[in-house]
RNA sequence: GGGGCAGUAGCUCAGCUGGUUAGAGCAGGGGACUCAUAAUCCCUGGGUCGCGGGUUCAAGUCCUGCCUGCCCUACCA
């Protein structure tokens, strides 16, 4: 990618029936953000989308709960969602819903044209209903006793007890979770996304894949060897009515929730551009064969990325075993990459909102700032590997890496220009010593970048803490502070260590972007330097969604972001004496972040 | 039951296609410095690479069995 390309960021669509915790940003929020950024500054034209999904029974469950209709409960999570997306500072162009009448198009739309390809498929299946709303009950809300060792509260779909795979139809004395009563098993017609036709068609796009995790590329090589036709139809009222004569007017019958929250990347697309006043504009990012897209997500939404949403555009593009013709929307890009993290753990148990092992997002930024959490990610995140969480760790990267490292080196070189000149210095000429600095700061931009680039986040921040650790060595082996009697080997020493950090902000500003901003200020830079999103109030584009009314995106202007590259700092550039940057923290946190915990 | 991933110093992790005495950061121990949010810099101890077999001149690195953890296993999103 050496010349300017169309990158699609795309991101996991977060589940709208509550709060999300930390685990789901650092899953797949701050890496995207940080890969969104540095390609920006790369001079690629990214365009960063995603939403809150919100059909589907959990939504339904999570509503009656709070004595809401399913609209209100999906419009409540989803401006929680926004903000708290937004005060991390993650620079989606577009953050929407799947309620919008947008989305509810495009997933018609793209269904419309997989059935008119042969694609879909219907079919008579005994499945599981609540008696009392008419609506599917899904297998894992259904509990009994389990045929094979008499556990009393197996689920649905697997007794926890002897581990056995579980029809739902055998349990003895089967019994909602929600609402405590009998299910009814009844045979109905259902439509199903015919995936065996795609097989070969994705085995062999799969091969043309390089790049990716190898975990993904295996575990996805393997969903092929079993494929089986998967349902894409509900009983339920909540969700996109199903495009077809006899059955779009039907309010029992709905698209199931994984079918429409996938194409929300392709509808959010096409907001997007509506919205931007060039309605076609989507089309650089679906239909240019040279643009590039990116997939951000955890361990348990692989199958949909790298196979089920991949066989819906082959389907969609007419690329499957049935052949066919592209719709409306034109022949569609497949993925070029799927990112896939694995999960955060917190205290070494899983996050679990039900049993209170949880962080949300917005306590956490409460009382912590953004760029804390977003260091403690991408120097600690579960990249390649399960990772904990624990506060005594946190605590440890803020105060030893963040402030004492990054922080105390902004802190020290500009207090001491300050101090001392009152501005950037005039530099006499450089010694080895000082142009080693610069070169090591300015290869930063190579390694650093390249990580980021083949989303090794991890290994990018290390090398950009690297840069950073040379520069505080620079000035010990140098001592500055020494030179009274020599102003202008002083200043020289002080130009360069000013140059660094100013090289190192940039460096660092994907990954900690509110802080490259304010570091950016206190070398007497003006404006924006890494862009935050912001959120807007919007109308809606097209009738026939369920949002009621207007609605919150996030949004931002990305158009102005620097270059990746070392920018020389001027001379005489005013400084004053700098607030610190970072917050060091007291290590009681620890303890009271606990109890909290267990409160 | 089937599949994927992981198990390396006290902690968090690197170790690509097998090759000299297995690395980093932090924590621990010692020292230097004082510009800086007591931050920084230097030196330093510490590992039978989950367990058992096997292939090879040579294995943390390949094969196989087992143990442990996490995820998926199709009507969970």
């Amino acid at each position: 990618m050496g010349r300017m390309t169309h990158v699609l960021t795309a991101l996991a669509w977060p589940y709208a029936n509550g709060p999300r915790h930390i685990g789901h940003v650092a899953g797949f929020g701050v890496p995207a953000d940080v890969f969104a950024r540095y390609m920006r500054m790369r001079g690629h034209d990214v365009l960063m989308v995603s939403g809150t999904d919100e059909h589907g029974t959990p939504i339904l469950v999570q509503a009656d709960a709070e004595g809401l209709t399913a609209a209100e409960a999906a419009a409540k999570y989803n401006r929680i969602i926004v903000e708290d997306l937004d005060a991390l500072g993650l620079s989606y162009d577009l953050f929407t819903r799947t309620t919008t009448g947008n989305h509810y198009k495009t997933v018609q739309e793209l269904f419309t044209t997989l059935h008119a390809n042969g694609y879909i498929l219907q079919q008579r299946t005994l499945g599981a209903i609540s008696p009392s709303t008419g609506r599917t009950l899904p297998d894992r809300y259904i509990e009994g006793t389990c045929p094979h060792c008499g556990f009393d509260s197996a689920r649905g779909d697997q007794c926890d007890n002897c581990g056995r795979q579980l029809d739902p139809v055998d349990l003895i004395d089967p019994k909602s979770r929600i609402n405590g009563e009998t299910p009814k098993f009844v045979e109905e017609d259902h439509f199903f996304l015919d995936l065996p036709a795609f097989a070969d068609a994705l085995n062999a796009w799969l091969d043309t894949r390089t790049g990716w995790r190898t975990n993904v590329l295996r575990f996805t090589k393997n969903l092929l060897d079993e494929m089986h036709p998967r349902p894409i139809s509900r009983d339920l009222d909540w969700g996109v009515p199903i495009p077809l004569e006899g059955w779009v007017d039907r309010p029992d019958k709905r698209l199931y929730v994984w079918f429409d929250a996938v194409i929300g990347y392709l509808s959010a697309t096409i907001e997007w551009a509506r919205r931007s006043g060039d309605p076609e504009a989507w089309k650089r990012w679906w239909q240019d064969p040279e643009a590039v897209s990116y997939y951000f997500m955890g361990k348990d939404n692989i199958v949909f990325h790298s196979e089920i949403w991949p066989a819906m555009l082959l389907g969609a593009n007419g690329e499957g075993a049935k052949g066919g013709e592209p719709g409306s929307l034109g022949k569609l890009n497949l993925p070029t990459e799927v990112v896939s993290s694995e999960f955060l753990t917190m205290e070494g148990k899983q996050f679990s909102s039900s049993r209170r092992v949880v962080i949300y997002v917005r306590d956490f930024l409460e009382r912590y700032s953004p760029d804390a959490l977003r260091y403690y990610i991408c120097a600690a995140g579960p990249e390649n590997q399960d990772s904990d969480f624990t506060w005594a760790e946190f605590l440890r990267r803020n105060n030893d890496e963040l402030v004492a490292g990054w922080g105390n080196l902004v802190n020290r070189s500009i207090a001491m220009a300050a101090k001392n000149f009152g501005a950037v210095p005039e530099p006499g000429e450089l010694e080895d010593v000082d142009r080693e600095l610069l070169a090591t700061t300015k290869q930063a931009f190579d390694t650093v970048g390249d990580l980021i680039g083949a989303n090794k986040v991890r290994a990018g921040i290390g090398e950009a803490m690297k840069a950073v650790a040379a520069a505080n060595k620079y000035l010990a082996d140098t001592a500055p502070w020494k030179m009274k009697e020599d102003p202008k080997r002083q200043g020289t020493v002080l130009y360069t260590v000013l140059q660094a950090v100013s090289d190192l902000k940039t460096v660092m500003s994907p990954f900690l972007p509110h802080s490259s901003q304010r570091v950016h200020e206190l070398l007497g830079g003006e404006g924006v330097f890494a862009p935050m999103p912001f959120i807007e109030e919007v109308e809606e584009l097209d009738e026939g969604g369920a949002t009621d009314g207007p609605y919150p995106i996030l949004t931002g202007d990305y158009s102005d972001v620097p270059k990746w590259e070392s920018v020389p700092l001027v001379p005489g550039t005013v400084l004053e004496k700098p607030v610190p940057v970072f917050t060091k923290l007291e290590p009681s946190i620890v303890d009271e972040e606990i109890e909290r915990l267990n409160a």
